[in-house]
DNA sequence: GTAAAAATATGATTAATATCATATTTATTT
DNA sequence: AAATAAATATGATATTAATCATATTTTTAC
């Protein structure tokens, strides 16, 4: 079994946000790695739960992790989609006391975890940390305020237009003989990205599939037109 | 004319972020009181517009002011409604050079503005200032995740409920003759804040007034029974 | 204070969305 | 590989939401 536990700079992840941001000294990344605690996810496995006392900040090293709100009825929200070098748990951050939303794994995924204490000692003496941190909030919160209004203003096709390039946004599409697609997600888990349920998007993908704009085989969603997806959305 | 550039430490808003969490040292106070700028904008008027050129961050003295992103044909959405003491263009600190939201003046409104660069430098300068920005992002990204939940699960009569509980929540209710009010506000503005329109609204209130829950004269809506209003949308 | 304009209220109609039922396909288990 | 379970697709139907038309009320301008 691989080890789970290596140092950050043997870590492949470059994207990962402590590499970018916070390894600047060498008392640093010694403090890091002492207090840094990695584990692995198996898929669906859930990672924080709503409702949950915050514990601490997350990081993903790899794996990909939906990030939810539950509704009523098995109506749940996602929030985000979070591919390797994201963030997890940040809004534990703030002086609430639990998590105001779930994770949960979509692919396996390795997870590395700060206890929030030591998180926010970190940040007091990284401010270059707490900055970099702050343009993330500010860049998240810009895009959640986009899905606002998109959620709002969108018809059913629309919303699943919009919900195929959230994917690809966050997790790109997958390449095999030249063929780009998405693969390994539920119609339900596309539904939820944008407040849908899985019949409707089925009944999009039809029309999708007599526009060309893409192909389904079981999970595996050949996207052959993404130029259309967007002119669909257009604003 | 009452003068408008008086000193943070003169001024009689004590919810000031600046107030709160910038006046640490003398130098600090110097420095915001030689930077800060303070105008008055009439009701209606556009305080940022989205797509123009981001030229810095702005706090609110006094007045209300609604923040929304344009959607297709007059359709906009309502992100957040700030009151005095609140913050506008935050998200304007992330790298995007253009603002990704409008500010329009509910009421008559003075605003204090201080350039990008230097509230950048400030930041630099007071971690307490920077911490506590951190803490403020957290909490608004919290509060637009839930919102673009309910606008995903609610149907157009918890929508209603839900727009009159974030305006109470942000402006508070108006008292006169031991009667709670909100006042000022048009259909179309409360539509706006959960992706209605003006009609849908005026039909939610007659089943509302039926209800017991409001009365409504012109612009006036006399809030009867706040826990009937969060009855509803209690998940 | 009156006239004009704007905003609101509401019944009727149309359109869109969500649900249900069932067939089909895909994935999982043994 | 066959049997079972789960997920997907899709026509039919029910429900909900959005629009339109018009009356009424409120606000604004003179």
């Amino acid at each position: 079994m691989k080890k789970l536990d290596i140092l950050c700079c043997e870590c492949q992840n470059n994207n990962c946000f402590i590499k970018k941001h916070c390894l600047d000294t060498d008392t640093l990344t010694k403090e890091i790695a002492e207090n840094k605690s990695t584990n692995r996810y198996f898929k669906d496995q859930h990672i924080l739960m709503e409702g949950s006392f915050v514990d601490g900040i997350n990081f993903v090293q790899s794996g990909r992790v939906k990030v939810f709100k539950n509704g009523l009825q098995e109506k749940n929200q996602i929030i985000r989609l979070v591919a390797e070098g994201g963030i997890l748990g940040h809004r534990g951050l703030s002086n609430r006391k639990t998590y105001s939303i779930s994770a949960q794994a979509l692919s396996e995924a390795i997870i590395c975890s700060f206890d929030k204490l030591f998180f926010l000692e970190l940040l007091k003496k990284s401010p270059n940390l707490t900055f970099n941190l702050l343009l993330f909030f500010a860049n998240e919160l810009n895009h959640v305020e986009s899905t606002l209004r998109d959620l709002s203003v969108f018809n059913v096709r629309e919303k699943v237009a919009k919900a195929l390039l959230s994917l690809i946004d966050s997790f790109g599409l997958s390449k095999s003989n030249n063929i780009n697609y998405i693969s390994d997600l539920t119609r339900q888990n596309i539904a939820e990205i944008v407040g849908l349920n899985s019949n409707q998007v089925s009944k999009v993908f039809a029309e999708f599939k007599e526009d060309k704009i893409l192909e389904t085989k079981g999970k595996n969603i050949k996207i052959l037109n993404i130029k259309k997806l967007e002119q669909i959305i257009s604003i």
